[in-house]
DNA sequence: CGGGACTTTGAAACCCTTCAATGCCAGTGG
DNA sequence: CCACTGGCATTGAAGGGTTTCAAAGTCCCG
């Protein structure tokens, strides 16, 4: 589930705000034609628009979500600083993407100038299936989290992923840019379960709160392995 | 859920058995350099020797396949003919990819020419970011699918996942290259559930059995319900 | 015909969802 | 300054769905 590190990881390692913007060759081929973009909460990012653009999240968070036939909400990509979305040129289905905490900072590319610049740079083309194959992973990494079976497992799972991605480094103090609510939308599970899977790891001991959302790992080991000791059936 | 028809779709559309390798353009430049190689089934087609090459479906199925820490298999991707996977050149999680039905037909590009006529020719480079963008768009409907409440909600959208993607065209005849197995370790449910909402859609008069794995879709909208009329909690 | 893999079905235990109510916190207006 | 309000989070109890264990049924192939 570690899913940093790929050929090019374009996530921040430091703690610098935006290093892409600062970086040389392809990078600052893409960023001379960005447009930097400050959302509120929840405030939608893309809705029919995202034809025209490519997107980077630069700093905050956002959701890329769809809206279930039975009414249901299910985060389909959680964008944390660094990534990259809005691939696709005709999107049939209807997602949206939101952002996720106040001031969110979106950087948005034209696409037909990403287009050209991909035709005539091959390294700026090679950046760019880097961002879709990082995307990839991403997505897979959430399918193996929402694929897990219990609720502890899931949330587990989660906090895992968080910590991993979030540009706090590895540290086992997590900030969570979303509320409880959107972490169940992202798990496919209802809130209150979620809250109660988090009290469990918190009674348990595995983790502490310092904040709604401030999460702090204390037994890394035993959260790996699923929330508790039972059911690591070893193969 | 309707994925299929991407800017540049590369699933075979009619009957034909690999419409890519005849095509002209970007997709002759990569035929090219492929190697066709026949599987049987559950035949490990990538190991560890997935940094070498890309992989293109030709015919038949394959499963791209994690095993979670508890032991459980989680499909991550389902690869149908005309689907491209393996493109990270650095794999860190334990992905496997084996063939699913017996003399699944597998093309594989060594990774470092692809690179090199990406670099050299723009067409390349932009028919693999759409490939990319394809798989995107699959863990995208998968995710969806997975991310369903109910067990039979999850088995009705499978079913009509399949119909879209399978090469049959858009028959209601769907021939399932996967065992109730498979299925289960896609949609992240236990065989007996998936056995049991195969049955119950059977029972209700919405599909068909002509064989085990040989599904006839009779009524489409209420499986598009969500496999009953119930739960659908209008937003 | 028998074996083995796959599929289906049954029953009990468990987990999650749902509905409902309470608690917590920040921002607002009196 | 304090009560109030609304959003968010937690907790409880009942009901239903899924998993699990178990066993029987089915199909294919040697």
């Amino acid at each position: 589930m570690t899913k940093s590190g790929n050929a090019l990881d374009l996530r921040p390692s430091g703690h610098q705000r935006d290093p892409i913007a600062k970086a040389s060759g392809p990078f600052a081929a893409l960023e001379a034609i960005a447009i930097n973009t400050r959302y509120r909460r929840y405030q939608e990012i893309t809705s029919g628009e995202s034809t025209k653009y490519w997107y980077r999240v630069v700093s905050g968070a956002a959701k890329r979500c769809a809206t279930q036939p039975d009414g249901r909400r299910q985060i389909v990509s959680l964008l944390l600083p660094g990534d990259f979305f809005g691939f696709f040129p005709c999107e049939d289905t209807d997602f949206t993407v939101e952002a996720l905490v106040e001031g969110t900072v979106i950087a948005r590319y034209p696409r037909r100038h990403v287009e050209a610049l991909a035709d005539i740079n091959p390294a700026v083309s090679r950046l760019i299936r880097e961002m879709a194959f990082a995307a990839i992973s991403r997505l897979e990494a959430q399918l193996l989290i929402v694929g897990r079976v219990t609720a502890l497992e899931k949330v587990a799972a989660f906090l895992l992923d968080m910590r991993e991605r979030l540009p706090d480094g590895a540290t086992d103090m997590i900030a969570l840019p979303v509320s409880r609510c959107d972490i169940a939308d992202f798990l496919a599970m209802s809130v209150e379960t979620v809250s109660r899977s988090l009290s469990g790891l918190k009674h348990r001991g595995l983790i502490r709160f310092t904040g709604t959302r401030q999460v702090n790992i204390v037994d890394r080991e035993a959260i790996e392995d699923g929330g508790c000791g039972h059911r690591s059936r070893a193969l």
